[in-house]
DNA sequence: GAGTGGTCTAGACCACTCA
DNA sequence: GAGTGGTCTAGACCACTCA
């Protein structure tokens, strides 16, 4: 089966093999055909299915793992990425303690209803603007500590139906319960970072006073295809955790 | 001349060859072999020079242009990484506006003079608690708007002498001074990020009531073999502007 | 021992840059 | 046209995992 467009005239359109090979991985990645956690075809086998040599899907699937799309483990295989079996529990959580370890965070679901998305959501989320959506509020609490009030944001696409057990049966940890049930796997997030002053129900839940000043960080999660599927803002308490992060 | 050490009965000491390239590389980078903006020899010349096949070099090469060490250009060479000749001007600065582009910064010096470091600086730059360094103030006015409020401290090696000329040639762009002055490439940087309520003279500064929230980052910057060199602690005004941040 | 990913080589050819 | 990095191949061998 030969992959290789006829390669035009000019160079425009060229695309290297290996760039194909990889695409041709990640629609198989997006359309479900290998699920999270399993494993996918050795490089041998792939490189027969592709008519390449084993060099150039190496050189697709190195991509992939950088992209964490896929993990790969030397001796044992290649395996799709997933939140179900992350060895850390949440791997998109930027907030530290100010000393000591990263510990374990205990999530509190405080209520979830159905809601109309307000336009600037519905913007964000690339849906029509007024169409029905989830609303989610919880509160996060590293070391048993009430720190971070979170309001979750869905599109009735593909979450048609949630119910609390979803919710508590992974215990809260949403990525995982997004690929368990609604077969949607979260592959990067967006976030933007700005000081506010807390007030009303928010400081209540966090123990704090009105005019607290707090981290408000508004996430976009983003699914196969760059597609937004979760809005999220946060008020985190930065009295002993920080957001931290590292630039290269 | 042969690299590879003579591999121990036990896997334990293996070390692959482009590993052992790449610190040979990176120990030319930071002995100034090569000059920041320069080219490095071409892959070939490497491979001749080390013993090693062409495809070696490649592999190490890789590497360190995505640690940001060097840039490839295809056709061109491989260049050691520069903030002097950096497309972006401030390629760690992660406060956005929240609308338009991302524009032009002004940097003003505010003061600069020599300090005893205290006990946690000291610690951080990992130098004697009460020996000498620099602390350098200013303000960074994004679209000509006084938004950041700065705070930077330097240990007192390599920066054992700085001008007011030093600063202003550069247009405060500091990394690219520290490159040109004193020969010290900052190659990443860690921030914790804090949400804190403004006062006094920083407040001042930005323009701000007494009690403003701003957004508080402390950065240390790290050179070659994760040296801290350098102190940061900024104070943003998040009302027009965002810290911007994407977790894969 | 069989199968996986990881390294290394030698060689070919391509895309790009620059003189 | 010469020189650079970029892609691709075929084949060898290594490190690691698992039965």
């Amino acid at each position: 089966m030969p992959i290789m467009e006829l390669q035009s005239e000019t160079n425009a359109g060229y695309v290297p093999l290996y760039r194909q090979i990889k695409r041709l991985i990640t629609d198989a990645l997006r359309s479900g055909e290998w699920a999270p956690g399993q494993s996918i075809p050795s490089e041998f086998e792939l490189a027969q299915r592709y008519n390449v040599s084993q060099g150039t899907v190496r050189k697709a699937i190195s991509d992939l793992a950088t992209q964490k799309l896929v993990v790969r483990h030397q001796g044992r295989g290649t395996f799709v990425a997933s939140h179900q079996i992350e060895p850390t529990k949440f791997p998109f959580l930027r907030l530290a303690p100010d000393v000591g370890p990263v510990v374990d965070v205990n999530a509190n679901l405080i209520d979830f209803w159905r809601i109309k998305l307000d336009e600037l959501s519905a913007s964000n989320l690339s849906v029509a603007a007024g169409s029905t959506g989830w609303l989610i509020r919880r509160i996060l609490a590293p070391e048993g500590v009430q720190t971070i009030y979170e309001e979750i944001r869905l599109p009735g696409q593909p979450f048609e139906v949630i119910e609390e057990k979803m919710l508590l049966d992974h215990n809260c940890m949403l990525y995982s319960m997004y690929e368990a049930v609604f077969g949607l796997r979260i592959l990067y997030v967006e976030e933007r970072v700005k000081a506010v002053l807390g007030e009303g129900e928010i400081v209540d839940r966090l123990g704090l006073l009105d005019g607290s000043p707090l981290l408000r960080v508004d996430r976009i999660a983003y699914t196969y295809g760059d597609r937004p599927v979760e809005l999220r803002r946060s008020y985190c308490n930065t009295s002993n955790h920080h957001y931290r992060n590292q630039i290269v």
